[in-house]
DNA sequence: CTCTTTGAACTGACCAGTCAGTACAAATCT
DNA sequence: AGATTTGTACTGACTGGTCAGTTCAAAGAG
């Protein structure tokens, strides 16, 4: 076992524990117990919780931040606006495999020990969906003075509050449907017979 | 002071200390310190923390599904997709003024242990935007096979999201242009070229 | 031989909950 | 009227337990 490998499972086993008892609410007995490691193990490899933690924040924002990243660019010729859609479902599937950190993104996240977090967060993440929207204005699809930077927040945020309230209430909801509400909520399908009255 | 009194102060000082620190975070003492009375007087007024805690949850969600509904129903002669405008503004302004209790709500309502608030909120602040949706479906004015549970989570949260990054990171923002910019994207005003085109 | 992990023992700080006691106002008694 | 009781709200020192972090000798792995 490598020291990759003990750190991975650290994180696993930290992210579901905080995911379920908030941070300060668990210990690092818990951790080191579910990650089948020895306490001592914890500490040789991270240091304190705290730096734990903070591993664990920035490890999962780059991930998160490459999958965006990653269905942002592909393909590389479509319109702005299908590749946020891509963007939207990248983000459905990432809060699909990784549930736990979702919670625990949301629920940690704006504590301001963690501010830095944040900070990387707004521009890994969120700026993907920034920098989409900001094409978008620059191609004409969308009006020059549309304020980007809350949109990408309330398009984040709607993924993100959709992908909590799947996973703990309704499950077995497929993932390709929660998407295409989501989309039809975005490209205003959904009041197409208002626009068109 | 009588004990109304004693339980606001207290629910104020929990509200904010929780939305800083997390529930496990937070002390009894500092609780009590905060709403200026003794350690004592918060047992003596819900027995336990968790009880404390389980009382502010419900006096939140309580305010927030009141506010909701408030904006839901005037005026009724209104169409369902305006009045959805006016709850996602009605939002808006109550997470503006009660802020803490944003990040409280979602930082720590998806754990299990207090599994019921959840239903509590499902029930009522996201049963207003599923009823309004319901009576545009009904209306004529979104397709029949609409989702609108996951859109109605989709809504809620977008102005979650949006409340939380702007009092942590923009709160100079005026309120009304966030909703200006969420109206537009929930109205598909965002991407009228393209349905034009 | 070095890097990593183990697991147990320990410390000192911290914290939820307890409880005996205070304050005081309204009701009841004489 | 004054004296006494009752009930409510609150107080804060105290307790028993918990936990982050330390230390270390021994074992395992590359």
């Amino acid at each position: 076992m490598t020291r990759e490998d003990t750190r991975n499972r650290l994180f696993r086993a930290a992210v579901e524990l905080i995911a379920e008892q908030g941070f300060a609410g668990t210990t690092v007995d818990a951790i080191a117990e579910r990650a089948g490691v020895a306490k001592g193990t914890v500490f040789y490899n991270f240091g304190s919780k705290d730096a734990l933690f903070s591993a664990l924040l920035d490890h999962g924002i780059q991930r998160l931040t490459m999958s965006l990243a990653e269905a942002a660019g592909v393909p590389s010729d479509a319109t702005p606006l299908a590749r946020l859609d891509a963007v939207v479902l990248a983000q459905l599937r990432f809060f699909d495999e990784y549930g736990p950190f979702a919670r625990v993104l949301f629920g940690e996240m704006w504590r301001t020990a963690w501010q830095d977090a944040v900070t990387r967060l707004r521009e890994g993440a969120l700026g993907v969906y920034e920098r989409i929207l900001a094409d978008a204005v620059e191609a004409g699809e969308l009006r020059e003075d549309f304020d980007t930077g809350t949109a990408a927040t309330a398009l984040f945020g709607m993924a993100l509050t959709v992908s909590i309230e799947r996973r703990v209430l309704r499950p077995d909801r497929p993932l390709e449907e929660v998407h295409a509400t989501l989309v039809e909520l975005i490209h205003g399908r959904v009041t197409k017979s208002v626009e068109a009255g």
